[in-house]
DNA sequence: CTGGAGTCATGAAACGTTTCAGCAGAACGT
DNA sequence: ACGTTCTGCTGAAACGTTTCATGACTCCAG
C-alpha cells in the first residue's frame, strides 16, 4: 500500500548521470544524439549506466520543456467498423515512422462522446488531430478551431477555417457503383443509407445515376443497422431486385437479411456497398464494392498535421472494386 | 512558417491568474476543486476568466508534477480483427469513466512492433498496461515487469512475477465447441488455428474432445489466413465434414473458402469458431461460436491495473453460443 | 610562450502545473 | 481586550527534461 503511494519515476536522468559520473545534460546528449558533441568514450560510458539501471526518459518532462508531445490524436465514429480500423492501422504506422504515437479514441456513434475526447486529446496537447466525425452537426468540430491543433477531416469536407479535409469523391463513387447495378440491367436500384450529413453525397450520387429516387431505408452504419434497414426494404412488396448499401458495415448486416429472407446473391438481390473495408472481401459472397483508399488517406493525414503547411483539401477517387455480389 | 515556428501554448495558468486578479495557486483549484476552499464569488471570476481565454490545463505539465499521466495503454496484435477492436471499445470505455485515456498500439502481428509499441508506451509513464500478445514467446513480456508499471495480459496466463493474466478457460471452450460438433454426429472434427503459443490450449482442448487428432491446417489468424488453410483443408481428399476454427476471423475467411468450393454451411460442412467477436453474427450463416466475453475481460482489466492490488489471475468461462453454422 | 580555435563537459534556467507553508484578516468565545 | 480558529489567498518549490551560456582543457600555429 504504502510503496504503491510512493509512486515516483523509478530512474531519472540524474541518476544516470551520476551513475556515469557525468552531468545531466550529457545524458541527454547521449540519447538525443546532439546538439553538442560527446566524447565517444563517455558516451559509451553513460549509455552503460542507461541500460544498467534501466533509465526511460520521462516523455511528460520532455514534452513539458520542448512543447512538443509526439503524440497525434484519432477520432473515430466506430472502431468496430473495420474501415475505421483500417484507418487506425494505416495511422498508427504512419506516425509511428515519423516518431509519434497515436491516441485513438472511437465515439461510438455519439456526438457527445466526440466532444470529450476532442476536449480530452487538446488539453493532452497532441500535435495533430485526425478526425472522422460522427454527423457532422458542428462546421466548427466540437471548437478544435480555436486550439490551433492542426486538424484534418477524413469522412467530410468542411469550410471551417484551418481544418483540412482528405475524402473521395463519394458523389461520383456513388454514381459509379449504382450505374454499374444500372448496367447489369437493374431498373431500380434501392438504398440503404444512414441519415447523416457525413454520406449524404453518397445519397447524391445514387439518385444522380438513377435519375430518380428509388427506395430507401435508413439506419445506423453497423452491421446490425444494415440489418434491420434490409429486413425492412426486403419486406416491401416493391422489393427492388438491387440495392446500393451506403457502407461495408451495413452491406454485411444487409447479407444476413438477405440470407434469413431466402433471397439468393446475386442470383435474386444484386448488391453494391461503400467504403471497400478488409472484410468486404470476405463475405459471401464478396461484396463488389467503391473503395475508399483509407491508407493513403491516413498518410496524407498523417504528412499533412505534421508538415504543417496551410489548411488543404484533398479529393481521392473512390474506385469501383468488382467482386461478387453484383452478379459479374 | 515563423508562426509555426513560435509553437508555444497558447494560454496558461498563469495567464488566467493575471486575467482573474488572482494567484496561480487558485486557478488550480478551481479547476480540481481543491485542496484549499476558494471563495465562490472568486472561483466564478476565475472560471470567466478561463472561459474567456479558451485556457485548457497542460496535461504534460500535470502528469510532470504530479506522477500521474491519466494514461492506458492497450496493445492488440491486429486492431482489425473485431475481437480486439470490441476489446478496444470497451476498455477505452472504462478508462473514460475513470478519467483516463487509452493509447491503442496494434502490433500487426509483429513481435517486434509489438516490443517497439510497449517501450514507447513505457516512456509515456502510462499508468497501466492492458497487453493481448502476439505469439508470446518472451514469459517477461518485453521487460516490461522491470518497469513496475501495472500489466494485465489479456490473451494469455503468465507466471512473470507482478504481472497479471484475465482470459478463459480455452481448453475447456474448445472442448465444448468440439463436443457440439460431436453431438451432431461428426467423426472427424478438422481444426484450423494458429501456430502459436496463445492458442495452443484450444488445440489442446480440441484434440481432447476429438480424442485424437484429426487433420490440422495451420496459418496464421486472419480471414486471409483461415482462407487459405481451409483450402488446403477442404482440398484434401479425406475432407472432414465439420470443422472447428480457433478464431473468428479465420472462420470468416473459412466461410468464404467453402463458398467457392460450392460446399454449404451447414449442410455440407459444419463450422464452430472460438472469439465471438460482434461480426461473427453477421456472416451467411451466423457462426455458432464460443464466446470470450472481452467486454467483462476489459472492465476487469482496467479495475486491476487501477486498483493497484497484487497481481492476479482471473479465468473466465468461454460460453457456447449457437446460431446457424453448426447445423442446429 | 602566447593566442586562437576546437572539443568536451557543466551549471542553471525554463517549460506549466500542483501543493505546501505561511499570512492577513475576519469571526468567535471568553 | 485577547487569544484562537477559520477562511481565502499568495509565494515558492518541485516534478524531469532540454538547451543555452560558460568554461576548462588540449592542440597547433606563430
Amino acid at each position: 500500500m504504502s510503496d504503491r503511494q510512493a509512486r515516483k519515476q523509478a530512474v531519472t536522468q540524474a541518476d544516470v548521470a551520476r551513475h556515469a559520473g557525468v552531468s545531466g545534460a550529457v545524458v541527454s546528449y547521449v540519447v538525443h544524439g546532439g546538439p553538442r558533441p560527446v566524447a565517444a568514450e563517455t558516451a559509451l560510458r553513460v549509455r552503460a549506466s542507461i541500460e544498467a539501471l534501466g533509465y526511460r526518459p520521462n516523455a511528460s518532462a520532455a514534452a513539458l520543456r520542448t512543447g512538443s508531445s509526439k503524440l497525434l490524436g484519432l477520432v473515430v465514429p466506430d472502431i468496430g467498423n473495420t474501415l475505421w480500423a483500417d484507418l487506425t492501422v494505416a495511422a498508427g504506422r504512419c506516425a509511428a515512422d515519423r516518431g509519434y504515437d497515436l491516441i485513438t479514441a472511437s465515439s461510438e456513434g455519439s456526438a457527445t462522446i466526440e466532444r470529450q475526447h476532442l476536449q480530452s486529446l487538446a488539453g493532452r496537447q497532441v500535435e495533430g488531430l485526425l478526425v472522422t466525425v460522427v454527423d457532422m452537426v458542428d462546421p466548427d468540430v466540437a471548437g478544435i478551431t480555436g486550439t490551433g491543433i492542426p486538424t484534418v477531416l477524413l469522412n467530410v469536407f468542411s469550410d471551417a477555417p484551418g481544418v483540412s479535409s482528405i475524402g473521395v469523391d463519394a458523389r461520383r463513387g456513388a454514381a459509379d457503383g449504382v450505374t454499374h447495378l444500372l448496367g447489369h440491367g437493374y431498373r431500380d436500384v434501392g438504398l440503404i443509407i444512414h441519415p447523416d450529413e457525413t454520406v449524404e453525397l453518397r445519397e447524391q450520387g445514387w439518385e444522380q445515376a438513377l435519375g430518380s429516387r428509388g427506395p430507401i431505408e435508413r439506419g445506423p452504419s453497423t452491421r446490425q443497422g444494415g440489418y434491420e434497414a434490409a429486413l425492412r426494404l426486403f419486406g416491401r412488396p416493391d422489393r427492388p431486385r438491387s440495392v446500393f448499401v451506403s457502407s461495408d458495415m451495413q452491406a454485411i448486416g444487409c447479407l444476413r437479411a438477405l440470407w434469413e429472407l431466402g433471397l439468393r446473391v446475386p442470383e435474386d438481390v444484386a448488391v453494391v456497398s461503400f467504403d471497400g473495408a478488409a472484410d468486404s472481401a470476405f463475405t459471401t459472397p464478396p461484396l463488389t464494392v467503391v473503395r475508399q483508399p483509407v491508407g493513403l488517406m491516413a498518410r496524407q493525414a498523417v504528412d499533412l498535421v505534421l508538415d504543417g503547411g496551410p489548411a488543404r483539401r484533398i479529393v481521392e477517387p473512390a474506385t469501383l472494386t468488382v467482386r461478387k455480389s453484383c452478379g459479374c
